[in-house]
DNA sequence: CGTACGGTTGACGAGTGTCAAGGGTAGTGG
DNA sequence: CCACTACCCTTGACACTCGTCAACCGTACG
């Protein structure tokens, strides 16, 4: 439970000229599919002079329920669950995201979720109040966080579902698909063969069931050939329009 | 199940000069606490040039799950429910609005999601079209939009915390609770009266529960002398605290 | 008066949670 | 190289919540 913050080398944000992209940007996915495109290279420069780098072990907490929220971020690797935990200790994870998504509740200043990596995570962060500024300066980039809001709400509405109508066996199948989904989004057929990005015990707090129910859903999905298992985090879909079925859509 | 659209008549839209607010849009609750506040006369009056009134009685679908959106928007009054289907008939309330909330997806032409009305509700529509181009044309309309999409994104990850951790006792209680805090958000003791906004059946498909379990939570409710209950709809909450104690938080 | 609809209540059983035991694997220290 | 430990996961037995099915009540409406 370590975490290492580094601050980012001055070299790296030298401009060749005034439309040159800041070094320690022109490798990253967020400059490409996350917000950072929608902004000009000054504006880029702007925004780096202020960001760090930060990475982040399995568990470790980038933020907590409650607490004021001085930074946002960028995730370059790795996966984040937002999650929410009630006064008796349950826990129901409420949104999973990865590179390059955008990690922020813009116009607010509590978080009222908690921030914890779901694997090791590299994080670019910068100040919330600049980062605001920057959003009331910038129609473009404020579409850019529109349009990730826009998704997560639907993916959010999308998990309601899956919460209130579905069985465990058909959370557990719907859990893989999605995961199967975002490693291939073309292929709707053949084997997939990917690693889980969670714990059981994390599955169990995404879904909304217990480690064991979860765990034996995994085994009779295995058993009805479905899928199958090597180690705990290998799977390999086996029968994707059955797993499709087993999903109840 | 009949509808009714009335074209605005162009009275209503006689600009006294340029800077004269639509009539329609002059008592309009939308124009001061939804996302018309966010426009200047003459772009309501571009807006409301395209805009016309439509009245749903209690269960006419505005807009059915897959099918393509041609116009936006907003609440006048009345609820409205935004609901999921599974193939199978199942069926999950992924949200609740009411005035004067903005309905819609922007930026997607497909509905994925289907409207409909909770009670007898007002609407003022406009083409997804036109409304688009004032979106591009106006960050001050694109930010309440942000705003609004991100409260929404609040409430969707709230309810998520009950529908997959809370038991129906709590999730009843929750609902409750929901309620008299949006007829009065300030109260947080003494006796709360007011009319359920659902039915049964509308309870039961938000909260992922059957008819039979929401009646017996309520019963069990009435009971315990938390609430009072008369007729099928009318709701007295009797002791504020102890529900919020049912409701897990 | 009959019917339709929304709601309530009861009996029962399936699906999950709870509790407990044990297996597998990786890391640590002898 | 081998215990030892810690952690994650699996499996089983059992209990309990909640869904299913069915009967019935009350009100509105024709």
């Amino acid at each position: 439970m370590k975490s290492q913050t580094a601050e980012r080398q001055d070299v790296h944000n030298q401009p060749a000229d005034g439309e040159a992209v800041p070094r320690v940007c022109a490798s990253c996915e967020s400059r490409h599919r996350g917000i950072c495109g929608a902004l000009s290279p000054p504006e880029l420069l702007r925004l780096s002079r202020t960001s760090g780098r930060r990475t982040l072990l399995y568990g470790e907490t980038l933020i907590g329920d409650e607490q004021s929220v001085q930074s946002f971020a960028n995730i370059l690797s790795g996966a984040v669950k937002l999650s929410k935990i009630l006064p008796d200790g349950r826990q129901q994870i409420v949104g999973l995201q990865f590179a390059p998504d955008f990690l922020g509740r813009p116009f607010h200043r509590e978080s009222h979720l908690s921030v914890e990596a779901a694997a090791t995570t590299q994080l670019c962060t910068f100040p919330r109040a600049e980062f605001e500024r920057l959003i009331a300066d910038s129609p473009g980039l404020e579409h850019r966080i529109l349009e990730q809001t826009l998704m997560q709400l639907d993916e959010a509405r999308e998990w309601m579902v899956t919460l209130g109508r579905k069985s465990a066996r058909e959370k557990v199948a719907s859990f893989l698909l999605a995961i199967a989904r975002y490693i291939d989004p073309d292929r709707t057929g053949g084997e997939i063969v990917f690693d889980l990005p969670l714990t059981r015990s994390d599955m169990a707090d995404f879904l909304g069931l217990t480690i064991e129910t979860v765990s034996r859903q995994l085994t009779a999905l295995k058993r009805d050939r479905l899928i199958q298992l090597e180690g705990t985090r290998r799977v390999t879909v086996l029968r994707h329009a059955m797993l499709e079925d087993a999903a109840g859509s």
